[in-house]
DNA sequence: ATTCTTATTAGGAATCATTCTTATTAATAA
DNA sequence: TTATTAATAAGAATGATTCCTAATAAGAAT
């Protein structure tokens, strides 16, 4: 594990506790989701804090984003996997499909684009939506 | 080709001839970037008729609409295809990777997610970017 | 334990992309 | 040519997110 250079001046608030395990307890939810969650345990929680404290977990490899084209939503899972959105509802749900590894080299002539990564996003309808 | 059922209510203006040219000439171009492109030969062109003309030939499959995180972006071709983001100016360029026909069919059980297509994006520094 | 430094917070204002509203205009059908 | 109504211009409204500012509170230093 890399030790964060950062580390040494960031502090543990106990909001920030709060919308950590409220990522976790949820499945890929929204900033409003989370503030909703928080806000049982801290009616006073600002919402710009929720969102302050989703992005600093994201820069710092604690979460990750998923950019849905509605509201981002966040996934506690940070190993290689792909997700399945909802064309309905937005919602997100892990792919049953393991990660290709190099699927970067695959690709033929950029032009001079550096690939780093990839992303797979699944689109169709929940259990919920297909009614 | 498939006729398009509501063709007979759709009226060819020049608004949307403009719009429909410069997604053509530029490359994966937002919104902003498409009422710049048309203001030149349209001055008075309202912004909002720049966005209700790219989603009406979205809808109607003469345009992809992808989703970027930051503003959306725009593609006249509509084949199947990938793409790569900068994730440093959120340019677009199309990926040099031929589809993958039927992805889906290479998941496990979704529980009951119904799945009906996928898109890849590869992400990284556009030539500019890179320095 | 008390004080100090400054990261973090609450709450509201501001921003950005996009959509909505409404009176007016113009493309196509009759 | 006239009638119908889709499309437009311009600006207001919306929704997600970020910014601003004075007040608060972690964690370090004393």
């Amino acid at each position: 594990m890399i030790p964060n250079k950062n580390k040494s001046k960031q502090r543990n608030t106990i909001q920030k506790n709060l919308v950590r395990n409220a990522v976790q307890c949820l499945n890929h939810p929204d900033a409003e989701e989370v503030y909703e969650a928080v806000r049982q345990r801290r009616p006073h929680i600002s919402k710009a804090t929720v969102y302050r404290n989703l992005s600093q977990l994201t820069e710092q490899g604690e979460l990750i984003r998923i950019d849905t084209g509605q509201a981002d939503r966040f996934d506690s899972r940070t190993i290689a996997h792909y997700h399945m959105r909802c064309r309905s509802c937005g919602k997100i749900f892990d792919a049953p499909l393991p990660p290709f590894e190099r699927l970067e080299d695959r690709l033929g002539d950029t032009g001079g684009f550096l690939v780093e990564s990839h992303s797979i996003e699944f689109i169709g309808l929940c259990p919920d939506c297909k009614q």
